[in-house]
DNA sequence: GTTGATTGGTTCATTATTTGAACCTATGGT
DNA sequence: ACCATAGGTTCAAATAATGAACCAATCAAC
């Protein structure tokens, strides 16, 4: 591992529930030596990865970050185009709802929208990292990736985030041919022990996965005919989520979306 | 030069006007072998700080420093707070109107707007940083700025961006002693040729000066009533967004603010 | 106060990583 | 068929990263 990694690593781990991380504490987290961990973090700051509180000297985010995501917003706007469709559907199917983007092997969370209608909440860490296995918005995208990719990610060893987080890849496999078949993946309970969700793959402009949308709900109010609800909501912010950053759905993809699952197809209409 | 800021420098050739830069011109603007350039890049992609376009290869910034900001911005939510505060005295001025962070001897821009009610626009890049000595924000920023900071800009050597820029640092000390009277800069060409600016600081909770910002006017347009008017709408602004960031304003500017300038004071006024 | 525990930070000989000239391959233009 | 330019790789030489030990400051308990 090179040391622009091991520098660049120390950064994810701030989260929404620590957002201030002190030296040792950096030093114990990555498991490296505080010599190590405080030239990385010098040369972080230097670039405005990471400031300084003045007073705690604990290290935080910094400036950079933010001048470099109005750069990349200004020409490439997933962020300002996804919100509104994320929020719009969490406000229609009244659950959080989140958007994320693929990073290597992972889904690197976007941001999410929770209307707060119900009195329980899904807790969701914008700092987390998704991985492709055990989540719906992972799965979903795993499914519409080329063969070499899925082959690399269900040969390597798939950690298990709860009891029934999916670790077979045999079986994985013909999930992923049912997803292919829907266009979306439900998952009860794979990643969270209390979450049940739904997500689908948002299409880049060469037809493959750059991210997924999906809707997260406590396992206790996840009924047959919510899910089946929010699935057909989803399927419209999927289409809306790819042609709009200007992606394109696959073939197949297109036409399953076109039909409504409960609606029988009328013989007449063209 | 550590070899961490040798791969996070190479993220500033981004800008809104080249969003996608291809190894060998990276190796050319860095003005390092091509071999480094890519090892540095490949790092960076596996850290989701760049990611490649999948035909032309080019590199582009990448999913990671979304998701950074995300998490930033839901502790410390400088961009969602500062936006709008942009937004509305960009309207009330009609030009363009900007807003930076600190970021050690430079300002980081955060994002700009611009109301675009005259026929010519001042050109504005998201990408470049600004230095302290040559533009309002920064002149406004320094002069309240601890002394060691002020000592260490002024004694390094300064780059004359137009023939109108202020590279004396006698010259300079005066310039910052009138700021602080003040509480704003009014600069002329000092930057661009052909803009004129006024900027003052957003302070910290530390009463430190953490950015700025500041109203960019086309040297044409730019007459003394127009210019004071929005020396006032500033006013305010600065004041609005330190506040509403947290901050807090040094004791002599908050007075200093109140005061109207162009106002006789009142005999009977409490 | 004094002690001890914890934190941020620094030093410098040892060690491992970064570096870059040369090389390979693919593509596009003439 | 040729040249120019692009992305990417190799491996010995050069350089930068590493970490155990050390220093200073802060804080809580006694």
């Amino acid at each position: 591992m090179g040391t622009v990694t091991k520098a660049l690593e120390l950064l994810n781990y701030f989260s929404r529930t620590k957002p201030e991380i002190g030296l040792v504490e950096f030093a114990r987290l990555a498991g490296r030596d505080k010599a190590t961990v405080h030239r990385h973090l010098v040369e972080l700051e230097a670039n405005g990865f990471v400031e300084q509180h003045p007073q705690t000297r604990a290290y935080r985010l910094g400036p950079a970050i933010l001048r470099l995501t109005a750069v990349r917003e200004a020409t490439h706007p997933t962020r300002r185009i996804l919100r509104p469709i994320v929020e719009s559907l969490a406000a229609e199917v009244g659950e959080l709802c989140h958007t994320s983007l693929l990073q290597g092997d992972m889904l690197s969370p976007l941001f999410h929208s929770d209307p707060m209608v119900h009195g329980t909440q899904v807790h969701f860490d914008e700092g987390e990292m998704l991985p492709l296995h055990a989540t719906s918005s992972g799965l979903s995208v795993l499914a519409f990736s080329p063969p070499d990719v899925i082959d690399r990610i269900l040969s390597q060893p798939l950690k298990a985030y709860t009891d029934l987080t999916l670790t077979d890849p045999a079986f994985l496999r013909s999930v992923l041919d049912d997803i292919r078949q829907s266009g979306l993946c439900n998952l009860d309970q794979a990643f969270d022990r209390e979450v049940s969700s739904v997500g689908g793959p948002i299409f880049g402009p060469e037809g493959t996965p750059i991210g997924a949308l999906a809707v997260a709900v406590p396992a206790v109010r996840a009924s047959r005919e919510k899910m089946d609800e929010i699935l057909n909501a989803l399927r419209g912010a999927i289409r809306q989520a790819t042609t709009s950053t200007g992606g394109i759905l696959p073939r197949g993809f297109a036409v399953l979306s076109e039909t409504p699952p409960s609606r029988p197809p009328q013989p007449n209409e063209v």
